[in-house]
DNA sequence: GTCTATATGTGGATAGAC
DNA sequence: GTCTATCCACATATAGAC
């Protein structure tokens, strides 16, 4: 095979990791395995990148700040939100594998800050009173109940739901915390 | 050490493995972990369950069909709901157990009862109408959406926050999704 | 039933030739 | 920069003496 370029290398193992990592989560994927997709080798996934975690870290992020889509009526904000989640499969991939990779700490931290910067705070910025930023963090653990519903529990009834319906329905009900 | 009988030691090993999984998850406890614990050795342990996974699905599960506690009139349910959540200490560790080894398909499975059987049922049970197992699912939802905001992320300010505040705070909003 | 010793496998990380 | 070969730690699970 036609020898590559140190950049070009690094990318590929990049875009193999960042795949296998949303797939398959930090536990069930192996250097091996991602230096085999890259058409790589070990050593060289470690020389790039340092650890199996530092890669895991460096791949599997995600930031929904500054998000024009959000800029929307507060009043819309509800269905908005979840109809904004349910669209973005990268969102689906990065949240599971950073809850089932929590036990480790550094990926715990990680899915804390993704928690923040992409369920807190887009609402947090609309909100405004003395408990706003409590309010703007019970909407975020609801968010955060329908992806765990839907994902990482699996709930088969969910699953087969209309999405447009879950996003009316569970709309609504995020909209209560947003507007009481 | 005086010898045990075998249901003795089995007992202590299922007490060990019951333990150290709920405090530290599936992956990062060994069976030589448990044998430790247990006063007992990784070959014991083995010969008494099977495997490794086997021990995690007799020793970690739950059950909260017919809850006493939760015969309340409906216009309560929520808070009693939340409420009785928050103040058990075994529900955490399974929780917390059974999302972080979710990606072992067979606790995946483990989860989908208990969330079955712990959040939906008895939420099921007390709703009529056309769409009473949908809306439910969506209380459910919402119920795991606290756990995982507490315990999962450990959001701080929330973890921070008095335990009778979330309860009437998260309890009303649950309560939106049980009678509207 | 209980133990010691070990088979067997896997995975992260490293050494050193090219 | 890239490779092969391998080290090393650790895990589950098993064999076989007692």
């Amino acid at each position: 095979m036609a020898r590559r370029s140190g950049e070009a290398t690094r990318e590929e193992i990049r875009s193999a990791a960042s795949r296998l990592f949303r797939e398959r989560g930090f536990a069930r994927t192996s250097v091996r395995d991602i230096a085999a997709l890259a058409r790589s080798n070990p050593a060289l996934v470690i020389r790039h990148f340092g650890t199996k975690e530092l890669l895991f870290l460096e791949t599997v992020d995600l930031s929904l700040d500054d998000e024009p889509l959000l800029d929307v009526p507060l009043e819309q904000l509800g269905e908005r939100f979840v109809e904004r989640l349910l669209a973005d499969d990268d969102i689906r991939g990065v949240y599971l594998a950073l809850v089932r990779g929590s036990n480790e700490e550094q990926i715990r931290v990680r899915l804390q800050k993704i928690h923040e910067g992409t369920f807190v705070a887009p609402v947090r910025a609309r909100l405004s009173g003395a408990d706003a930023d409590l309010r703007a963090r019970l909407a975020a653990a609801v968010v955060g109940g329908l992806l765990y519903a839907l994902w990482v529990v699996g709930d088969e009834r969910l699953v087969a739901t209309d999405p447009r319906e879950l996003v009316v329905r569970y709309g609504a009900l995020l909209q209560q915390v947003l507007t009481p």
